[in-house]
DNA sequence: GACCAGGCCAGCG
DNA sequence: CGCTGGCATGGT
């Protein structure tokens, strides 16, 4: 027993046609999410727990809330789901005859979806997600959220918010560099001082004023948010399906598959032109294909189009009672 | 020990 | 503009 709130559970189901849980939560856009060895998609968003498990075309819920709060308003959970998983938004790419890449990546990938993850944590999280693998990332962020957020007490599980603006713009770099964040540690807090100061003005930014306050730390040097981290923010959370993050994989396919060489400033550029307003669809399909066929034994993504069953190495909780004999 | 990780940034030409 | 090192740290 923690000392945490007691919350209402809620569970039901809403149609989800064409969807597929695992690539969505599965492809490494999502830090605070992992399928647990019970086969249930467990993670935190939006100061909510919920369980997910999908069976066929039905996506099967259990949330620590009724009402979701979001930037749109409270939102009851099965509109919140439709939402925050784009359940019925299916994405529809065209692709040229001869694009044969494209087209085995796309298929591979039907029923993916990019979420709606929350700016701020979006933001924190691909600042630190720089030059790191995905687990070191989730477990930095799960740190962050045990620190700092407040937590929420879930079928015998112990989840934790993610803190708000002000929380980590108040921490000093030296408190992340003790905790081995590296040179990352410095633009945690930066980035939060920068966000938190015009929250003091906007009590409840829209979409619109998150996109703004995204939009200027982009020309902040020293927050870490530069051309891809940029580009990660715009996608994920700001709703901004054209952007394109280019990486180093992105780099490497755009060079061996399309022989477009150059800055990742020129291959975004290329990228984004080409793909247009689903140019992020399009971009991520190639990326995690690619990098499915380059580097399959990566230990920090669940999906593998071999063997969809790995449970994920990182999970966003903690069980309760599960004290490890390990600690010294 | 190399070499790389879903890069950013200051300091150059 | 575009390019180059340096940056901490953990994993293979």
């Amino acid at each position: 027993m923690i000392g945490a709130a007691r919350n209402a559970e809620v569970q039901g189901e809403v149609c989800a046609p064409g969807f597929n849980l695992g690539y969505t939560l599965g492809s490494g856009q999502v830090f605070r999410w992992g399928r647990d060895a019970d086969g249930w998609w467990k993670g935190i968003a939006y100061n909510t727990v919920f369980h997910l498990r999908q069976d066929g075309d039905s996506l099967h819920y259990l949330a620590s809330s009724t009402r979701v709060p979001t930037y749109l308003g409270p939102m009851p959970v099965s509109a919140f789901l439709e939402w925050y998983l784009r359940l019925k938004a299916s994405p529809r790419i065209r692709v040229s005859r001869d694009d044969t890449r494209l087209r085995a990546a796309r298929q591979k990938l039907r029923g993916f979806r990019f979420v709606r993850q929350e700016p701020f944590e979006c933001i924190i999280s691909y600042v630190l997600s720089v030059q790191a693998h995905m687990n070191l990332t989730k477990q930095r962020i799960n740190f962050i959220a045990k620190s700092f957020g407040h937590p929420i007490s879930f079928r015998n599980e112990a989840y934790w918010t993610f803190p708000q603006p002000h929380i980590l713009a108040s921490q000093a770099g030296i408190f992340f560099r003790r905790q081995r964040f590296g040179w990352r540690s410095e633009r945690v807090p930066l980035s939060a001082q920068h966000v938190s100061v015009i929250l003091k003005k906007i009590e409840c930014p829209t979409l619109d004023q998150w996109r703004s306050i995204g939009d200027e730390l982009k020309g902040v040097p020293g927050t870490g948010v530069g051309l891809k981290v940029g580009k990660c923010i715009d996608l994920f959370s700001m709703d901004r399906l054209n952007a394109v993050p280019v990486d180093t994989w992105v780099l490497k396919l755009a060079k061996e598959w399309y022989g477009v060489k150059g800055s990742d400033a020129k291959v975004c550029a290329w990228a984004e032109n080409r793909g247009g307003s689903q140019a992020g669809y399009m971009n991520e399909y190639l990326f995690i294909y690619y990098r499915e066929l380059n580097a399959p034994t990566l230990h920090d993504q669940v999906i593998s189009f071999c063997a969809s069953d790995i449970p994920s190495p990182e999970l966003p909780f903690e069980r309760v009672g599960a004290q490890d004999q390990n600690q010294i």
